[in-house]
DNA sequence: GTTACTTCCGTAGTCAAGTACGGAGTCAAG
DNA sequence: CTTGACTCCGTACTTGACTACGGAAGTAAC
């Protein structure tokens, strides 16, 4: 950790791991990234350990976990926690596929629509329209 | 739509979509759901096609669409003309496959890290954790 | 017909995840 | 040694989606 390369300021770790400089200063106040110590009268500086952090954070939020969850994964960061770990992104990966499984629900609904609407071009009344009136898209599996 | 069973209080209504009367409140203000007209000096009544409408919006919040493109998929409904609704439904349509493939990355992500969690279960360090670190999901095309 | 919930309505507060602001201090170039 | 850019720090603002509050009026149970 104690890299020749601690030399970036605030400015340079934000560029380096594309997140606005506040972003960093956030996620130092939420205990997600540590503050280098500040050399008396001088100004912080980072590096890759820092990097890599913002990084860890940043793949995880794509991932659909919270802050705090990421909390958790990073205090789970040394190795021993397997089952932990494991547990969550199990969790997230349930969660993941409910929302795939629904997405192609009303991805069909939608093209089916659409298509009947391409089809009747001069009908008085929009199958499409008349399709939503229905209200047969997703009508069960309420729960996360 | 005109159902004789129009006999739900807005009570009645939190408790048979299962949210709260507050948010139904607001799903008013916002245009999501209309109120129906208040017999003078008295209470609304509401019936299934209110639980449908609410149905809706939570499922396809659920989904990821926000309030605001909910209710472009809501306004379909209303009487627009063919055309524009079909460049709505097109447009969503379109949407929900970008976020469909997004998921499928994720989804894609998740089960590689944990298998290879449960894969090594005496190692030092959690592979699943690794990889998280190198920051390799999603690298493009992230927008919406 | 009094009491205890509800509804109604407007306004205000909350929560997550940032983003912006303002003033003081620091640093690098010219 | 002055300028201009950047850092530091605290506080305040933002956005999306609610949730709570307070007081007046409606309604239901006894
Ligand atoms: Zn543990
Ligand atoms: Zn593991
Ligand atoms: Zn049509
Ligand atoms: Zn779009």
């Amino acid at each position: 950790m104690l890299d020749k390369a601690n030399s970036l300021t605030i400015g340079g770790l934000a560029k380096a791991a594309n997140v606005n400089v506040e972003t960093i200063r956030y996620y130092q106040r939420r205990g997600l990234l540590s503050e280098p110590k500040r050399p008396p009268g001088g100004i912080r500086r980072y590096g890759f350990a820092d990097i890599d952090r913002l990084t860890f954070v940043k793949t995880a939020q794509q991932l659909g976990f919270s802050l705090d969850e990421i909390s958790d994964l990073l205090r789970l960061e040394d190795g021993t926690h397997c089952e932990e770990a494991s547990a969550l992104a199990e969790h997230k990966l349930k969660d993941v596929r409910e929302k795939i499984e629904r997405l192609v629900k009303i991805e069909e609904a939608l093209s089916e629509m659409v298509s009947q609407c391409h089809a009747q071009p001069d009908s008085i009344a929009c199958p499409l329209i008349a399709s939503l009136h229905e209200g047969d898209i997703g009508k069960k599996g309420q729960r996360d």
